[in-house]
DNA sequence: AGCTGTACCTGCAGGC
DNA sequence: TGCCTGCAGGTACAGC
């Protein structure tokens, strides 16, 4: 499911609910989704939510920590104290634990955690503190817009490949957090058509695409994240992004912007869209 | 180094 | 209605 905006949108529940609470059991239904001893987490306090990229960070109160990446359908949900109304999403499979629920913790006060995953690509890591920034996924990730992506490294990261300019926006290891959807709205704002290379971006151009990635992220944080498909905020609740598009999923409507019509084809195996009048 | 295709899974929309 | 194909916010890995 999520990009930067929907794991951002997810960290600030997580950082409001689940900080404070104690875990007091683990309940692993799949496998391959928990990695690690649970003995290492259980006893422990949350202390703080961290976001890398698209990673979240749930750090703890002994030497141990937990690593988690939702990939595409993913959810992380949190249940307990008192929240007054929560619309739960038709998204989480129905109340919970739901039959995509695969790992639940239980914590005090009554509360839980739940792990849900449609399509089980997710995972979640217990390790070492120590060893958080040796996983393959956070240490070779990229500089993070709105973190520590000034103007000057984006250009000579864009100056140093050759690629079509929307595959580089979505490789990790060159930037951090950027997938798919906002990849599309970036440049349909910057008026820039994904395929071109790298190499033959203007100055100027660059500079609109780094004011439109700022632009579209916070857009997405502001509005919740998209619940396109599978996204939902630490509460089980729908994002509302989706009703924002600029142009993605928006294929054969007309352009907000001219009068041309959104085309999709295929970039990199992945869904593209673009405007072909505006976006040259 | 950097491409491509494939794999990991399940559900669902769209075409016939 | 129902089957079949292809596609879905992502990464990792094998093979050119």
């Amino acid at each position: 499911m999520p990009e930067l905006p929907e794991v951002e949108t997810i960290r600030l529940g997580l950082q409001k609910y689940l900080v404070g609470h104690k875990i007091l059991g683990v309940d692993v239904k799949v496998d391959k989704i928990f990695q690690g001893d649970s003995k290492n987490i259980i006893g422990t306090k949350v202390v703080e939510i961290k976001r890398v990229g698209k990673g979240l960070i749930v750090e703890l109160d002994n030497d141990y920590t937990m690593a988690i990446h939702l990939k595409l359908t993913g959810q992380v949900i949190y249940s307990g104290r008192d929240l007054g109304k929560v619309l739960l999403s038709n998204k989480t499979g129905g109340n919970l634990p739901s039959k995509y629920t695969h790992v639940i913790f239980t914590l005090d006060e009554k509360a839980h955690l739940y792990y849900n995953d449609l399509r089980k690509f997710g995972w979640i890591k217990v390790i070492k503190k120590s060893d958080v920034q040796n996983l393959p996924f956070f240490k070779e990730m990229g500089p993070e817009p709105l973190k520590d992506l000034t103007f000057s490294k984006f250009a000579k990261i864009i100056k140093g490949s050759n690629s079509p300019i929307k595959i580089v926006l979505m490789d990790q290891k060159k930037i951090g957090g950027i997938g798919n959807i906002y990849a599309n709205e970036a440049l349909f704002l910057a008026k820039i058509d994904p395929k071109t290379k790298t190499g033959n971006l203007s100055e100027k151009q660059l500079n609109k695409l780094y004011g439109s990635i700022l632009e579209v992220l916070k857009r997405g944080i502001k509005y919740g994240g998209s619940s396109d498909i599978n996204f939902v905020n630490a509460l089980g609740e729908d994002g509302n992004y989706q009703n924002h598009f600029l142009v993605y999923a928006r294929k054969g409507e007309k352009c907000i912007n001219c009068t041309g019509k959104i085309e999709k084809i295929m970039l990199g195996g992945r869904g593209t869209y673009f405007c072909p009048e505006c976006q040259k």
